[in-house]
DNA sequence: CGGATTTGACCACT
DNA sequence: AGTGGTCAAATCCG
């Protein structure tokens, strides 16, 4: 490992430490200056490490831009140049063949057989492809270690204006993952849910992405208990390979959105209070103590 | 009948 | 040469 990479993950410690010691806080409401005061250091050492994982990004690119001009060599496919994002549905037993609607429109366009993996991977490009010139593809895949989770991969960004009708808000926890095109990975989990509903929009991930960036957690041991999962995960009452998944052992950012609707609040109003960290409400501490933390 | 899915073949990349 | 991603004809389905 090299030197740079150690200094990230001395990084992310320092946080997850601060993150444990805020969770303790958290449990005691007279200390909310105390919270605010860790969250703040929170923020600034995930920043650090964020802009070292991307100082790292920036000199590999060049490297690789580098690398073709000198050789000259005109390449069809572009795939560093991709923005990638990977996530994780976690569904109930069953419920693999429901529908899980991520507020658009795919239609798959391929299935291969992947080596070293039990389960195919599918492959979906936004149907408004040839209409509107949308370059979204998501890859989906079953989870060989657990079966109730679909790691999904989307690449690219929807460049479309529709979505299907009401948005959709699977419910599910979310982790999501952005990647850079090679092993930088960021690992960044979050647990946000005032309750244990909430819905969200996947067009929104991308936006929300840099406020989970700011304020996240590894729940990876409270959801899986140190068991194998390393990635991000989504929990779906209804979720099909078609509709979304993805999102294979990594790491990433991770939303609950809990399993049924009658939360009228939407992922959406959810995570515009989130905008500022700081400023989490009374309600957002009510789900720190539904949660156990 | 039109759109979506399946699936083998092809191609880029390593 | 092996692997993963995409294409496109065949097929399915509402």
């Amino acid at each position: 490992m090299v030197m740079e990479e150690k200094l990230v993950i001395n990084e992310l410690e320092q946080g997850r430490e601060l993150a444990k010691r805020l969770m303790s806080n958290l449990k005691d409401t007279s200390s909310i200056e105390s919270s605010k005061s860790l969250i703040s250091e929170i923020l600034s050492i995930y920043q650090n490490a964020i802009s070292m994982l991307d100082d790292k990004k920036v000199l590999k690119r060049s490297r690789e831009i580098d690398d073709k001009d000198s050789k000259n060599v005109i390449k069809k496919r572009k795939v560093f140049e991709k923005k990638t994002e990977k996530v994780s549905f976690f569904v109930g037993a069953g419920q693999e063949k429901g529908s899980i609607d991520d507020g658009y429109c795919w239609r798959k366009y391929g299935q291969k057989e992947i080596h070293g993996s039990i389960n195919p991977r599918g492959y979906f490009r936004c149907t408004h492809r040839f209409t509107q010139n949308c370059l979204a593809v998501k890859q989906v895949q079953k989870s060989d270690r657990d079966p109730s989770i679909f790691e999904v991969k989307y690449v690219g960004s929807h460049t479309c204006n529709n979505t299907t009708t009401s948005p959709k808000t699977p419910n599910f926890s979310v982790s999501t993952f952005q990647e850079g095109n090679t092993a930088d990975e960021q690992r960044e989990d979050i647990k946000p849910t005032k309750t244990e509903e909430a819905m969200m929009s996947f067009e929104d991930l991308e936006s929300k992405k840099n406020i989970f960036r700011t304020f996240s957690f590894s729940n990876y041991e409270f959801e899986n208990g140190g068991g194998g999962w390393k990635g991000n995960l989504f929990h779906e009452n209804q979720l099909s390979p078609a509709a979304t998944t993805s999102g294979s052992g990594i790491t990433s950012e991770i939303a609950t959105a809990p399993a049924s609707v009658e939360n009228s609040e939407t992922a959406d109003s959810y995570f515009s209070s989130l905008d500022n960290i700081i400023d989490f409400g009374p309600d957002w501490l009510l789900s720190c103590d539904v949660l156990n933390w």
